[in-house]
DNA sequence: TAGTGGTCTAGACCACAAG
DNA sequence: TTGTGGTCTAGACCACTAC
């Protein structure tokens, strides 16, 4: 674990444990320093970790204060990467439909920058958070990365498997997303009326040596499409 | 302008101007850093900026890579804070139906941190694309803050004439939002069918003090409700 | 004016990718 | 092994807030 790490992680426990409430000041960067026992920028590089994550909020000239937590129930759209909350504050499961080896159709293969004939694992699962159904996602990762997956896999978090056990480093992602509302077999599956308004999100990832591997279609039932996106000027 | 925001606009010009295409590598820290004459820190400064654009990857142990470009039509949720795109790929106008200043609802007291009988500036737009309907913005402003706003103000940028006229300092934002269906009044605004679809968006704007000075609410046509997110690992 | 966070530097050393 | 980006340091100096 890198020490800015373990600092950011020793200024969260500080928060949570204290507790800290929104609004409250932070000892100053002087004092942080000599109690980490860590340099200027190592302390910087932790505090704007935080900041990123909505956690809190540094005031030049006066202070480093704790911001307002997320409202109950919204999805941190940064820290729930594949849905694994920052504070497990939800369950996610999943029941996967298909899990198969096959010929990569056209827009994937544009999508994975693949040769005509390429072969790509396609995945779709329902996902349920707390057990409601959350949403149905589809998704297609390139074989060269991802050489092996199956159902078992697949019920499980599929990046951790890419990251854990395959060792790959994920290295960016490009996320689109619309409203639409959901076709018959769409509203089928999330039991939901035809027509329902819907979230559609697209993601493409990309190793850290910037191979695309991953191409995900995830529709999600409105119900529980709620967001929250912490953002520093 | 800092030294670190010039480099970062010259690696800018250096992409657009060669131009570099999605793949191609940039020359490495070390020529940069003589290139630029800036110190190591400085040059990854303006880096991780660019990659937080999504114009640009650092690649750990292989070089700098041009990252793809966001796909047309879609808006960068980063970079477009206000809809002041940041390649003026699009044009905004606004139609003021409301600008005055009342007594703040409940729920405005509520997220602007508010005593009770507190005023505060009320705006309703609608605002256009290319001179499609884009959304309706209704918008609150904290007087302490935003001592004075007209009907004049409020057809151009808000968020411009508060940081440049007023010279108050954004913090930070929340950012919340779901899908939902419009109510009658929403849909003859956005000239929709009643219960058509849309993405609700809810922004609560801090100074860089932590005061809570804007609470906005955007109903979006969702013909046009197209986004685009960088991500970085 | 005192105290706070922000910028910038030069340089040592580490971790990773690619040949 | 070479070259790349990433971490970390100590310290000078700047810019802002609050008293």
């Amino acid at each position: 674990m890198l020490k800015y790490e373990s600092v950011a992680q020793a200024i969260r426990r500080l928060i949570y444990d204290t507790p800290l409430q929104a609004g409250d000041k932070l000892p100053s960067l002087a004092t942080l320093k000599v109690q980490f026992q860590v340099s200027k920028s190592t302390l910087l590089k932790a505090l704007h970790m935080l900041e990123k994550e909505g956690l809190l909020h540094q005031a030049h000239g006066s202070g480093i204060y704790v911001r307002n937590g997320k409202r109950p129930g919204y999805m941190n759209l940064f820290t729930s990467n594949g849905f694994s909350d920052d504070l497990n504050d939800h369950h996610i499961t999943s029941t996967v439909l298909n899990c198969e080896k096959i010929r990569a159709p056209h827009r994937v293969k544009t999508h994975l920058q693949l040769q005509d004939e390429a072969d790509v694992y396609y995945v779709k699962r329902i996902r349920y958070i707390d057990g409601a159904i959350l949403c149905i996602e589809t998704s297609y990762f390139n074989v060269d990365v991802v050489p092996f997956l199956d159902h078992t896999l697949a019920e499980g978090s599929i990046f951790d498997y890419i990251e854990q056990q395959l060792k790959i480093k994920i290295g960016y992602s490009d996320i689109y997303f619309n409203v639409d509302t959901l076709d018959a077999d769409e509203a089928n599956l999330l039991k939901q009326p035809t027509g329902s308004p819907t979230l559609r999100y697209e993601q493409q990832s990309y190793t850290n040596t910037g191979i695309p591997f991953d191409d995900s279609h995830i529709v999600f039932n409105h119900e529980h499409a709620h967001f929250y996106i912490p953002s520093v000027k």
